[in-house]
DNA sequence: CAAAGAGTTGTAATCGATTGCGTTAATGTA
DNA sequence: TACATTAACGCAATCGATTACAACTCTTTG
């Protein structure tokens, strides 16, 4: 009953007294073989428990239909979402995924995209470290010609497609959001300022002060990391200003969870005295006691498109390089840490 | 420059004058290649940004050095963390994870098991969705020889490895910790029956009460899923009992958590009135204003176990099936939600 | 000096599926 | 009846790497 080995074509074929190849066509829906044969080998097939080697047609046809996908973290709801996103897509194209993290670290970055391309994937959605600055890895992979889609923290790179959110949008908008909520010294949590993302937020946040007529005060941006800890940190930091902020933008969640707990350790009002708006719209955000004001960034959504523009790739002509750009529209979820004029949260 | 095929070992043996043979070898560290030929090779394959085809290799050799997971959903941070220690553990050896979601359906279990089997993964890590009853997919998946683990979610099978939390234990600790804060009409709300792991909560918690000489109320045992919509609708049906709960232990965090929004809204006391215990430790327990007791499930260590299993299986001896079923034991992290004892939450 | 041994490298089969080209048999046409 | 056409299938090469089994060149030894 037991003890078998796989079953092959060739088993089929001896089995039936007919050749590999045909079995392979009949197999294969090949308009060449005849009804009978056709359905007596699928009959066989089923009965032997025959299931293709997908390495063998593989290595022939040169397409594995699997794709890998590279992320800082795995444990993220963004990045977590994006991947879902990514797999609602490409799942029903017989795709399957495989995901890799880089820890932020350029180093397990290169290993993994070289690991990948080593299995012979069909595509990489990746988006890259904080520590990565130089691209050699991501050129060389180029080269291999294998569909390369950036998603949210893409490098500026020729023939790279990429889809990203329009973060400087983003950034003005969740500052826009607390001007017109009367907030008038307005802090940032900034990230890393080497990712572009940050950068970004960073750049819509100056904008909006200064198309509201506000003063930039360069004592009122800090640079966080994504603990909680850099957010407590910070608002001690920002509290020993002589202008004391009344809004505080974070470019993430994880940091604006940690300034509203120092803020609340020092007895200030949220949202009347101090305004507070996060950003990623992590899930804890709406469960907590005061909801938090956070930036949606569409992850799903993303995921997504970013399949799509792998699919257009691929199915288009392989011979030129597509290179499209798609910026994803911010969603701002106000709650109550920064709807002073909000009365019930709603449901999201 | 570009325009660049994929470099074979043909490729390099061409170039040397040499055969495709002596190649392989030589980058292999074979022993019969002399040390001149091996550094030539070496040299000539990096010169040619030679990759190997690990496809070519799979076939040849029956092994792809990828393992596959099956989840019910890739964004608890239960299995993303799992997902994370099998990772950490196996990627030393060269294995690469392959990632797949049930989203809690058997339909979509089974086609992810036979496209992972397809794929000639070496090893299957899987928790069961909460809609297998029937385990044929299973069973017929052990007959291709192919490892495989459960974690915490699992089927009783013999020759099948295992690492699971004790259940029956962590409902019991969680039940216990209720008794020793002093309550006496502890509610559970439970999980899907179906499951083994929600069976022996459920069970853990009826020994804890009873242990203890506290009588075992059936109306205080209600069905939940993991949203916080039905912890709420717990609530609302335990509070029209005639004896109103002064504990509830939940066999999850989500909806420990609708539990607590709706006694908030019913402005009972946490924990003074009622102490409230959860379970998976989610990050978000901590986060809160106020931090919820949960039993933590060590998902980290029991992804590293489960992926010792494995390795143990794919070194020894393939003829013989080993068997190897571990139990991990739960963590209890007090919080404010049931610790009146403790003061001041202590920064876990 | 011939035979044996050690050290290197080559030949060719193999993993399993696919596919261009050729072959056979059946049918159609003049 | 002779030839052309078509349907159905087989042969053998191919994808890229591995490896058992030679084969070859030196060196060593009786």
């Amino acid at each position: 009953m037991s003890g078998k080995e796989k079953v092959t074509i060739y088993d089929i074929s001896k089995k039936l007294n007919i050749s590999a190849a045909t079995v392979s066509r009949a197999l294969n829906q090949n308009p060449k073989i005849s009804e009978k044969t056709r359905e007596l080998v699928a009959k066989t097939a089923l009965e032997m428990n025959y299931k293709q080697n997908r390495l063998a047609q593989a290595l022939k046809s040169g397409k594995t239909n699997n794709v890998g996908v590279i992320v800082p973290y795995i444990n993220r709801s963004f990045f977590s979402s994006v991947i879902r996103g990514i797999e609602e897509e490409l799942t029903p194209h017989g795709y399957h995924v495989i995901i890799c993290q880089s820890h932020e670290e350029v180093k397990n970055e290169i290993n993994q995209l070289n690991a990948l391309l080593n299995t012979q994937i069909d595509g990489i959605f990746m988006s890259v470290s904080k520590t990565t600055q130089n691209t050699d890895h991501i050129k060389k992979a180029l080269e291999e010609h294998t569909p390369l889609v950036f998603f949210d923290r893409k490098i500026e790179m020729s023939g790279v497609s990429s889809v990203v959110l329009d973060d400087f949008k983003a950034g003005y908008m969740a500052t826009e959001h607390l001007i017109m909520e009367g907030c008038k010294k307005i802090a940032h949590l900034s990230g890393d300022i080497n990712l572009e993302i940050y950068k970004n937020r960073f750049e819509g946040y100056r904008s909006a002060l200064e198309k509201h007529g506000l003063t930039y005060h360069p004592e009122h941006v800090i640079q966080t990391n994504s603990k909680i800890e850099s957010g407590q940190q910070a608002v001690a930091q920002l509290w020993e200003c002589e202008e004391k902020p009344d809004a505080i933008f974070s470019a993430g969640d994880y940091a604006a969870l940690g300034a509203i707990q120092e803020l609340k350790s020092r007895n200030i009002r949220i949202p009347e005295d101090v305004c507070v708006v996060g950003f990623s719209n992590e899930p804890f955000t709406k469960y907590m006691e005061l909801p938090i004001t956070s930036m949606d960034q569409t992850p799903l959504l993303m995921g997504k498109i970013a399949a799509q523009v792998f699919l257009e790739q691929v199915k288009g002509n392989k011979t030129l390089t597509i290179e499209k750009k798609v910026v994803l529209s911010p969603e701002l979820f106000v709650r109550s840490s920064s709807g002073r004029s909000i009365l019930q949260p709603a449901e999201n």
